[in-house]
DNA sequence: ACGGTCGCGTTAACGGTGTTAACGTGACGC
DNA sequence: GCGTCACGTTAACACCGTTAACGCGACCGT
């Protein structure tokens, strides 16, 4: 293993187990079992490592969208996207705020570095709406509009789930207003 | 003027001009002219003083919202209230944030701060629903969790435009955006 | 009028942060 | 054998939030 795939690990695991405030480059160091400035030697700053992390969790985000692929219909395919979106957000909240939520100010080439990584993971969304369009099962209009739509919505109720907005609802009823949240939304976008 | 008062007219305008991750509390203390320890005779901790700039923050955001009162039917004044929200989002992105996007880690108190006042805003979408759904503009349902789809939702597109995920959308486009895509939600909860 | 209290400010300092400079050291190629 | 270079080290810088200890001036009760 190299010291940087080590210090990746390390990163990684301080990030979601004790959260982003917790990750300091002395405690990354220390785990690993060198000094902080020898981290420098693998990554140009703290933000770059915070990179680092961002890409495993777009990979793991990535691994779950995919899985809705194996449904049989595609309306069932982009429902089940739509699941494993909630799901991945609950699984690994600390991932979903890394990729979605902003967690670090003063980090803002964060976003860019994993953009186009996950480009080719929105295009999965995109391509369900563009064969749902197909058997007139969703409303024609630009595909990515009506992707950026759901992605929107969903998003939404997930960040204000994980931001402790809906303490009115405990991770059981959230999920299942998730569903008819969601549900509602598709609605509009069919006929 | 209250040292107090200059402490959160200087922390406020730091944060608002320059970013969060440049509000620190020897900065506001120059800013006013006294020295740092000085602020903790005034507030317990950052945290607190980032509150006292959530309160600002939450004022503003009720005054966007109670305009939309004054149209005159329930569906333009539920319709408004969705414009609102994005105008006020996109007039004072640091105060959106401040609010709905937890821009600081280590800061979990700060939302449980602004709740109050929170609760009595998000009461009057709620009104806007429940009126809606009393002249049949708005299919029957917990007014509540009603209420909360409509919130993920403009939340979600407005959240992904500040941090800058939807690049291909100028402004201008997402006001635009904007619209359709609340058009979309509504349909979907209508009938 | 006078002593005590207390609000409000000061400076010095602690332990933490990301980061850089200067140095060392061992492996590897000419 | 010698230079180079990747990869570590320690010391230090400038900043951070926060606390301790102190001072001073206004107000209040006797």
């Amino acid at each position: 293993m190299s010291t940087r795939e080590d210090l990746v690990e390390a990163a990684t695991r301080i990030y979601v187990d004790e959260g982003p405030s917790a990750l300091s480059m002395r405690g990354v160091a220390k785990a690993v079992g060198v000094s902080a400035p020898a981290i420098y030697r693998h990554f140009e700053s703290k933000e770059d490592l915070v990179i680092a992390i961002g890409l495993r969790a777009s990979r793991m985000f990535e691994s779950y969208l995919v899985r809705a692929l194996r449904a049989r219909s595609p309306e069932a395919r982009l429902w089940e996207m739509g699941l494993a979106y909630r799901d991945f957000a609950m699984d690994h909240p600390s991932y979903y705020r890394a990729l979605f939520m902003f967690p670090h100010p003063g980090f803002e080439n964060l976003r860019e570095e994993t953009a186009a990584e996950f480009g080719t993971t929105f295009r999965l969304l995109v391509d369900r709406v563009v064969e749902n369009q197909g058997c007139k099962r969703l409303r024609a209009g630009e595909p990515e509009q009506v992707a950026l739509t759901i992605w929107a919505h969903v998003h939404g109720l997930v960040s204000l789930f994980l931001d402790r907005h809906l303490l009115t609802l405990d991770e059981r009823a959230f999920r299942a207003f998730y569903e008819s949240s969601l549900e509602v939304l598709l609605r509009g976008l069919r006929d």
